[in-house]
DNA sequence: CTATTAACCTATTGACAAAGTAGGTAATTA
DNA sequence: TAATTACCTACTTTGTCAATAGGTTAATAG
């Protein structure tokens, strides 16, 4: 299941997305308008920072804004950076301890086909598909 | 992301359907060749029981068994039945109290979306398919 | 130069669920 | 009547989610 933090950090690339660009946007404004605490909505902010999604001023006239325009970024890279994975089993997971079962397990061919399904979903999906409506 | 629970419950069945119709496979067996602690596995089996998925036998000769031939279970009814939901999101989970955003949520279509997707591959999968290989 | 704004940083908390353990009771068969 | 095996209740441990608290640094306006 997707948690708050990744359906949080989609929210807030949308709203970004809607405001005018080249502007920055103060945390405060975002979390007002998305009901988010502040405090927690900082932590996800951090994350999106650390992985170049967003950038961020200090000081009066200060805020956050998008790097690059909301066509370019992916549903799929947006959830798997603040998720930490995509994967519906562990197995399947970022450095996920290889399995002893693998070479015999039934349900990793299942497993396998679900993970290209939902990769292929979300990384087929723009923040500017979201914002105009196409999805 | 599918727990053990939901995971096990499959390999479970699975490991079911590959024995000899008709007959009572005991907890111990299963447990010795799926690898998985007996106690843990009790747990899983109960939930199956309640759900009609499964029949279990006290005594010698007991254990348990299918209910119904392997092409009419689907992993999909497995999975929501151990898991309680397939849902990717807590507002499209079972009895999820309603999101006040809901009117408005730019993000909802897309885990509709998903969704929809997801239960659609989960229940076109059945024992069958699993077992003999076509997935 | 100073006050204000706003991002950035470290640490802590409470609640909950996942995963598994422990020890017993009841039914069935040989 | 003894062995087998499912069934039942309760507990524990561990970890993550979601959030809170309180401070520090940088930028700008006046």
């Amino acid at each position: 299941m997707i948690s708050t933090k990744g359906r949080y950090a989609l929210r807030v690339m949308i709203d970004l997305a809607e405001q005018p660009e080249g502007q920055f946007v103060p945390l405060e404004e975002i979390a007002n308008r998305q009901g988010i605490s502040k405090k927690y909505l900082e932590i996800i902010l951090k994350i999106l920072i650390e992985k170049k999604l967003l950038k961020g001023q200090r000081g009066k006239g200060g805020g956050y804004m998008l790097t690059r325009p909301p066509e370019e970024y992916t549903a799929g890279e947006i959830l798997e950076l603040t998720e930490g994975t995509l994967a519906a089993v562990a197995c399947l997971g970022k450095g996920a301890e290889p399995c002893a079962r693998k070479a015999s397990c039934r349900t990793l061919p299942l497993w396998k086909k679900y993970d290209d399904l939902t990769r292929n979903f979300f990384y087929s999906v723009t923040l500017a598909d979201i914002v105009n409506g196409t999805i």
